[in-house]
DNA sequence: CGGTTTTGACCCGCGC
DNA sequence: GCGCGGGTCAAAACCG
């Protein structure tokens, strides 16, 4: 919130012309994005099924806005890291206007502080774990992209045993039964990377029918668990007027982290 | 009561 | 210069 006040002090003191790049907020160019395509389930109409659990993250995220997109059915949610008050990271949440199964989250900027709180969920770890939670969550401190939320050693190792070891997890391991594409964009879209990501449950993400954004150069197979999503969370993303990232959410979330959220991620 | 969501208004970049 | 559309603000409502 301190960027907010920040932009807020700045348009009230200075004079548009002198106003600093730190409106740079509402400028179109981002310097870096992160997009996630989420498939999510739906029934044979297009509407969402019960018991798929809307995607969400271990971050905290405090709506601000939401807008009805030019040229799609469906509006776009803002929202702001609220797990750091001076956390600048966003993401923007909106389903595809071609494929109302597939949620194109779009993550700007990164967050400038540790790991949320996910201590809730860490309560199950050993204490051996969580101490290589806290080392794992410092070495990725100084990469662009947040830290992980979660390394268990023993999801590691059932990994592995899936043959899907050296996995690091991604800013948003997003936790549901979807195929999800994952896609760097920087200012240049020419170096645009994306990474192709399927479920466990066996479905394949269509590219032949979706390539809604530059294919990978490098196609990596990556595993989701199955989501438990409790029939209250059910009715979440219907028509997208509720978008995933309710505070509830994140704690139901976090009261599930220990033993499945976990978004391998094989760096490039 | 504090945090979150909703929603209309406002700001600003971009294309014409 | 103007209008459009995307992104953000901020007050009120909501919720636990």
């Amino acid at each position: 919130m301190d960027d907010s006040l920040s932009l807020k002090l700045d348009s009230e003191v200075l004079p548009k012309e002198l106003r600093p790049q730190s409106h740079a907020s509402k400028k179109r160019k981002v310097v870096e994005k992160t997009v996630v395509k989420v498939r999510i389930g739906t029934n044979k109409v297009g509407k969402l099924l019960k018991n798929e659990g809307p995607p969400s993250d271990f971050w905290s995220w405090r709506k601000y806005g939401q807008k009805p997109i030019k040229g799609s059915p469906y509006p776009r949610g803002y929202y702001r890291c609220s797990t750091s008050k001076g956390c600048s990271a966003k993401k923007q949440v909106e389903r595809c206007k071609t494929d109302d199964s597939l949620l194109i989250i779009t993550y700007t900027s990164s967050h400038n502080h540790p790991g949320p709180d996910i201590s809730n969920a860490t309560t199950t770890l050993t204490k051996e774990q969580q101490e290589k939670q806290s080392k794992d969550q410092e070495d990725h401190d100084h990469h662009d992209l947040p830290p992980p939320m979660v390394q268990e050693e023993k999801n590691q190792s059932e990994l592995e045993k899936d043959d899907q070891d050296h996995f690091h997890y991604i800013q948003s391991p997003i936790r549901c039964s979807q195929d999800i594409v994952i896609g760097l964009e920087e200012e240049d879209p020419l170096i645009e990377k994306t990474t192709i990501c399927d479920t466990l449950l066996g479905g394949t993400f269509p590219l032949d029918e979706e390539p809604l954004i530059n294919v990978s150069r490098t196609h990596q197979l990556l595993c989701f668990s199955k989501p438990k999503i409790s029939e209250e969370n059910n009715d979440f993303f219907d028509e997208l007027e509720e978008l995933p990232t309710s505070s509830s959410f994140t704690g139901f979330m976090r009261s599930h982290l220990s033993d499945e959220i976990r978004i391998p991620f094989v760096p490039s």
